[in-house]
DNA sequence: ACTCACTGAACTCGTTTGCA
DNA sequence: TGCAAACGAGTTCAGTGAGT
């Protein structure tokens, strides 16, 4: 999908890039190959050459600061495919909302190679190196909760392409929270009744020695942070299905444009 | 409960097109 | 070549909604 988008361009936008494929200009390739078979006025010819040309290398290096930049939020969704095997899917768990009066409890991390579990009083720091690993990022609600709270509270850059799904099932008409829409997609969850709040009631129930009552079970101490990591994993490794269910979904609305 | 990035509408400004 | 109309990209701003 990325290598037939035009709109990273700049100075070409949703429309010019709809004349192009109308005009069967269906990739970078086939541009480059007989740039005079589509008719483009003569900036947007100059502009299309050097854009293109220049997309190619980036990608060639998977440069993703660069596709970050003239990507946006709304096109990052396109670089999903090629990035794969750079991307990392994120999720956090605090003792709430607000990073001011909040703490980072547990983060988890999901790629193709590992799933990594993070612990506040444990191994938290590594979190910082680790995502330099990684050029791609998903989450969902990320853009306004998990990395904002993780730029507050850790000092992480975010220099990677991010696909927030949330705003992209958004756009398809999604509403909902995460659980919501995953059920919705039919993707099941062995922690199916725990949410957000449970997640700090487990949190104190491993630091501080108190008692959550979750799903009707009392929980305390290695138990309730067990508990808490399971809910974190599963949260983060189900964005993989959720992601893929995304990207093909968008890419359908654009073939039935 | 609190936060703020994103969306979409409305607008501005630069570029292209069509005609004489 | 010059002009006016049409088009499209970019900018601004208020409202929305889901995270723990």
């Amino acid at each position: 999908m990325l290598e037939k988008t035009f709109q990273h361009i700049p100075g070409v936008g949703e429309k010019t890039e709809e004349d192009l494929w109308s005009q069967g200009c269906d990739s970078w390739q086939r541009y480059l190959e007989n740039p005079g078979d589509f008719i483009v006025s003569p900036l947007h010819r100059k502009r299309l050459h050097a854009g293109v040309l220049e997309s190619k290398c980036r990608l060639e290096e998977f440069d993703h600061e660069y596709f970050r930049r003239l990507l946006g939020t709304s096109l990052s969704w396109r670089a999903y495919n090629q990035f794969k095997d750079h991307a990392c899917y994120l999720d956090i768990e605090t003792t709430g909302l607000s990073p001011r009066d909040s703490h980072v409890t547990t983060v988890c991390l999901h790629s193709s190679r590992e799933t990594k579990n993070y612990v506040l009083g444990e191994n938290l720091n590594e979190l910082k190196s680790d995502l330099q690993d990684y050029g791609y990022i998903v989450t969902f609600n990320g853009a306004r909760f998990d990395l904002p709270f993780l730029r507050a509270k850790l000092a992480i850059p975010f220099p990677h392409i991010h696909l927030d799904l949330m705003q992209a099932l958004h756009r398809l008409g999604y509403r909902g929270g995460l659980k919501y829409i995953e059920k919705q997609m039919g993707i099941r969850r062995e922690t199916d009744g725990v949410g957000g709040l449970d997640a700090i009631h487990l949190w104190n129930a491993y630091r501080y020695g108190t008692t959550a009552e979750i799903l009707g079970e009392k929980v305390r101490g290695k138990e309730a942070l067990s508990l808490l990591i399971q809910y974190n994993r599963e949260d983060t490794v189900n964005l993989v299905e959720l992601a893929e269910n995304t990207v093909k979904l968008l890419e359908n609305t654009l073939k039935t444009k």
